[in-house]
DNA sequence: CGTATGGTTGAGCCTCCTCAAGCGCTGTGG
DNA sequence: CCACAGCGCTTGAGGAGGCTCAACCATACG
């Protein structure tokens, strides 16, 4: 659900951009459909860049003149109303496909949730090189469609979810994204981002969320120190039971 | 925003099926990315089937082995919660692709707003045919790359937007897809869902939709007769400035 | 030490949901 | 032909969930 894909793939070994073969996102981002021989094309066209926390790697209204992928660290894609309203729409992680391709404008604003490393590649030129790799094409048509899916989940809970479901459920993804078994039971997990976001993420307010693990945490379910990233997930059943009940 | 995508595309013409060449989608549905002559791959695995208002395509949890595209008729994509709670997410037009490629289960319930007619085809036959076609993959990626920026739109609306701006962002859509003047102003256009269905579909219950209607209705911006599915819009600025506030 | 930032908690309110009744149209059967 | 049920829609009354506004706490940082 949180993810918007990690399709992999291995290929041959041949000469390539030294940069690109001891990449961090070299199996899981789009060259992983590229032969180590193949590379070059991106290579040619990409620059890597590292994107300082909270800073915007572009905004809405801006000319699109640019796409990416994340090779480490965290990006948010933030959809506003003209009078600042804001809603997360996406979360990137590394491999993941950064950008609104075949549109003039960026219609979204895409931001750092922490110091992130980007390969960037002007969009045109990008946009060339993919059709002439078709494998790479596949992928993003891959990527797309896992990412359509998990926006229509999350429409389902933007529109008929309360706030403890919503927050249950975003917990849950996190489990299975990055939770790791704890001594003495239950399941520990770094919450990515800040109240705020996960507001901003949930269509909540940052009070309601933090009322609501408020709450978790005083149901037993959750554990965590108070103003902490982290948290172990006690009772996963529960929220589990939360997220679906009968 | 409402639209999952209208490319367009000719081709030149020559020897093909009779049946694909007189469809009423063949200029805005994926076959558009074929040539004339390279239709019968398509026309090989699909057949024409008339879908009953109301009758399901598929539903959430079957085997994924269909797909197919709208020639005529409306489509509605809804997910539900366990306990029966649903969102619409997606609605679906002539031309626009039914179907969730690559996946082995369906998680989403696809079902007719109206009789349609679709163009059906077995999936695992038509991933093939889209290896083959490499035109038709691009398109297919396109349209997918619009779905995914609709369904970030909605997720705006849904996460951060009221029941009055929800309400007016839908109209406004429903405008720019199909409204025309009428005499003595104003724009008319035909509501094609009912007043639970655009409830489903925006995220909220049928007497707020009435509710918010009648108001709009109350204060000028909208005329229409009771319980009609049609209306005109009579200050599109107003709805502009609803769904924009400075 | 003072300020800023992120998080928690409380009180009150408002929007939207829930429950309920009623209206108008359609189709059906007596 | 009328009675009646069924459906979609509208409207009202009341309640609840989440928002707003505000105070307070902890930590980081100059």
């Amino acid at each position: 659900m949180l993810t918007e894909g990690l399709l992999q793939d291995r290929t041959d070994a041949s000469c390539a951009p030294a940069r690109c073969l001891s990449c961090k996102a070299r199996g899981s981002s789009l060259c992983a459909a590229m032969a180590d021989s193949e590379l070059s094309a991106l290579h040619a066209i990409g620059r890597r860049r590292t994107l300082p926390a909270g800073q915007a790697f572009n905004w809405a209204g801006d000319r699109n003149n640019h796409c990416a992928t994340v090779v480490e660290g965290m990006l948010k894609v933030t959809a506003s109303t003209t009078d600042g309203r804001e809603q997360i729409v996406g979360l990137l992680f590394p491999g993941d496909f950064v950008g609104e391709l075949f549109e003039e404008d960026a219609t979204l604003t895409v931001s750092a949730l922490c110091e992130t490393d980007l390969c960037i590649y002007p969009r045109a030129a990008f946009e060339r090189t993919l059709e002439d790799h078709p494998r790479m094409e596949r992928m993003l048509l891959r990527r797309t469609l896992l990412a359509l899916g998990d926006a229509r989940g999350r429409m389902l809970a933007l529109g008929r979810r309360n706030a403890r479901e919503r927050i249950a459920g975003f917990l849950l993804d996190l489990v299975e994204r990055t939770g790791h078994p704890e001594a003495g039971g239950g399941r520990r997990i770094a919450i990515p981002i800040s109240r705020g976001e996960m507001a901003d993420y949930l269509g909540l307010t940052i009070e309601t969320v933090s009322r609501q693990l408020s709450q978790l945490k005083a149901t037993g379910i959750l554990a965590f120190a108070k103003g902490d990233r982290g948290c172990t997930v006690l009772r996963e059943a529960s929220l589990r039971a939360i997220v679906n009940p009968a």
